[in-house]
DNA sequence: CTTTTATTTAACCTATTGGTTAAATAGTCG
DNA sequence: CGACTATTTAACCAATAGGTTAAATAAAAG
């Protein structure tokens, strides 16, 4: 049905390969700059970033002898945009946690509660 | 580090498993009414249940004979929180790609088309 | 030309995934 | 009880994932 967002969600279902898109998200970094926080070895680098070229995820550049990878956001949008369906969801479930707790607990100082960091509704600006 | 995002992320790859989550966001279902739009065996769904159960994407209750699932939406939240982060990314990439766009359709801009062997795809993804 | 550096491919291994069918478990009902 | 319904477990299979080491390729440097 949508074997992009299965790319995409399987790549991000890996913590190596997150680590790797935040660190892209810093900028531009060839194999081997990527690689050095990760006690693994360069094959299996190489490896994630064929998943995560395969998911659109990141681009490749070939300048000399490096192979530059670059984010690219745009899988990264198609997979929020996909959870954004079920955000009036676990807003519901978070205005019933705040009913619960206001209901059962009187007023001990200001708990970990954040009301609603986020827009209330599904309408946003994302432009 | 964290294996919740792992599992998230995991359970969501697979478009049995979303269309499940799709249909539970409509409400409570029990296993053969999840199970009925798909061509799988009755097995392999209950598989993916344990898949999403153990992501904490569902829970599960017993009312006699019927396991009824329901939509649990907060791991669903944490990934869109953990996507968040890139969303200035993307944003700014559709900014570029909005000026590349002024910059490049109104006339003829100069092209630096060099002979490379491997161009890093700028724009779309082809599939 | 030879060596070094960057990266990928090959060959292999083990664990996991997603599917199957057959059998087991558990609750409902005549 | 005995049969029917709902769901899970068991046993199996093929494909994929994620890791390894060793070797191959490509560009840069000496």
């Amino acid at each position: 049905m949508s074997p992009n967002l299965d790319r995409t969600f399987a790549a991000l279902a890996d913590p190596t390969r997150r680590a790797i898109l935040a660190r892209l998200a810093l900028g531009q970094a060839s194999v081997t700059e990527l690689a050095e926080p990760f006690a693994i070895s360069l094959p299996a680098i190489s490896r994630h970033l064929k998943v995560l070229e395969r998911a659109a995820l990141i681009s490749r550049a070939a300048e000399g002898q490096f192979r530059p990878c670059a984010l690219t956001a745009d899988p990264l949008r198609q997979a929020s945009d996909w959870l954004d369906h079920y955000r009036q969801f676990w807003n519901q479930s978070l205005d019933r946690l705040a009913e619960h707790l206001e209901r059962t607990t009187p007023k001990e100082g200001p708990r970990h509660d954040r009301p609603n960091r986020r827009r209330p509704s599904p309408g946003r600006n994302r432009n």
